[in-house]
DNA sequence: CGATTCCTTTTACATTTGTTAAAAGCCGCC
DNA sequence: GGCGGCTTTTAACAAATGTAAAAGGAATCG
């Protein structure tokens, strides 16, 4: 169990076995079913979440779509989960037999206090994190959405099929007018 | 020397004497004038930086402004800094005399390696660093400029008055034709 | 003091995007 | 096969934004 759990953990081999001892029985797994909320709007975001197998959307109350996240992905409401505040975000699983590791916080607060290694895992972790999110904004920035739309056909060609245009539209920030417009090339060549 | 640097510092409270004692010698300060180039395009930024006075800001190579920081704010470019990799952006001094302090990239890493502690305060501070900016992009995913612009003069109408406008409406990613409607009110009232 | 320069606003026009509504495609189901 | 129900595209119009150019204001410098 504990091996598996490794596997699907981002940083792991930073790990010695001392720090796997102390985490026993700390990750659970879960599978979740098409629609299933995993976060809901006004609750406290507990856990930090790794996808092992499936696909996870993240939408405001609005019905906007913020992010989904695929199998080898992590994800949680960070600022519900960091500050431990109501959450404005719904998280939800996107695809039926979806399947999850998490750990809630406290575990994992008790893992940095007690290791200094877990400390250290959670610092590189955190920094990927932040790496991955100024990315997305700086595309956000300096992109339109007609670019970003075609570097994610690129990107993604996979997770994009498993996404109504709908929410695609959503997440770039645009109408799905706008978005059939760009698939349709009749869009400004930049 | 050392009292004086934690002032500047966040979360410093959580670090005790001996962890100073480590950092010995480590942290620099540094004073620049207008214009001074703090990290340039194509070099590594190798420093964490903290602002005690002034005024800082970040361009892009075609001109577009990033952000702005002052006093009591810290920086770096995150990706050439986490992934030491030349950076895309251009960072600058704003204001005459403002004063820095700054530690150099090995120097941070070896603190979190001995120390865990260090390690500790890294994991606080990069948290705060996480949520600054997922904040800063939700309110560009969510906000048109107008609103943007209306919240920044409500927030910081201290450091706007230190910007020109064109940099402002670079900022909020408008031109500064859309900005000077904006500030005339001739702008959509939602 | 006048000239130069920089910063900001204004005007006019072209382009882009959202909105609304309707049509076309697709799918599953009775 | 054909009838809903859902997703995607098309069409037409209105609103918002960028671009370019000109003009107003303020600060600087000789």
């Amino acid at each position: 169990m504990k091996m598996n759990v490794a596997q699907h953990i981002p940083f792991s081999e930073q790990l010695h076995p001392d720090d796997w001892a102390l985490a026993e029985g700390q990750f659970q797994q879960l599978v979740g079913s098409r629609e299933d909320i995993l976060v809901n709007q006004g609750q406290v975001c507990q856990r930090l979440y790794f996808i092992q197998e499936g696909l996870v959307y993240a939408q405001r109350p609005d019905g906007q779509i913020l992010w989904y996240e695929a199998e080898g992905e992590s994800f949680t409401e960070l600022d519900s989960f960091y500050r431990q505040t109501p959450s404005q975000t719904i998280i939800k699983v996107a695809e039926a037999d979806t399947r999850l590791i998490c750990i809630h916080h406290k575990d994992l607060e008790a893992l940095y206090a007690h290791s200094h290694r877990w400390a250290l895992w959670a610092l590189r972790f955190q920094q990927r994190e932040l790496l991955r999110i100024t990315h997305y904004y700086e595309a956000l920035r300096n992109k339109d959405a007609t670019q970003r739309y075609w570097e994610l056909v690129e990107a993604r060609p996979d997770i994009l099929q498993r996404i109504p245009l709908g929410h695609i539209a959503s997440y770039l920030g645009i109408s799905q007018v706008s978005l059939s417009r760009i698939r349709a090339g009749t869009q400004k060549k930049q």
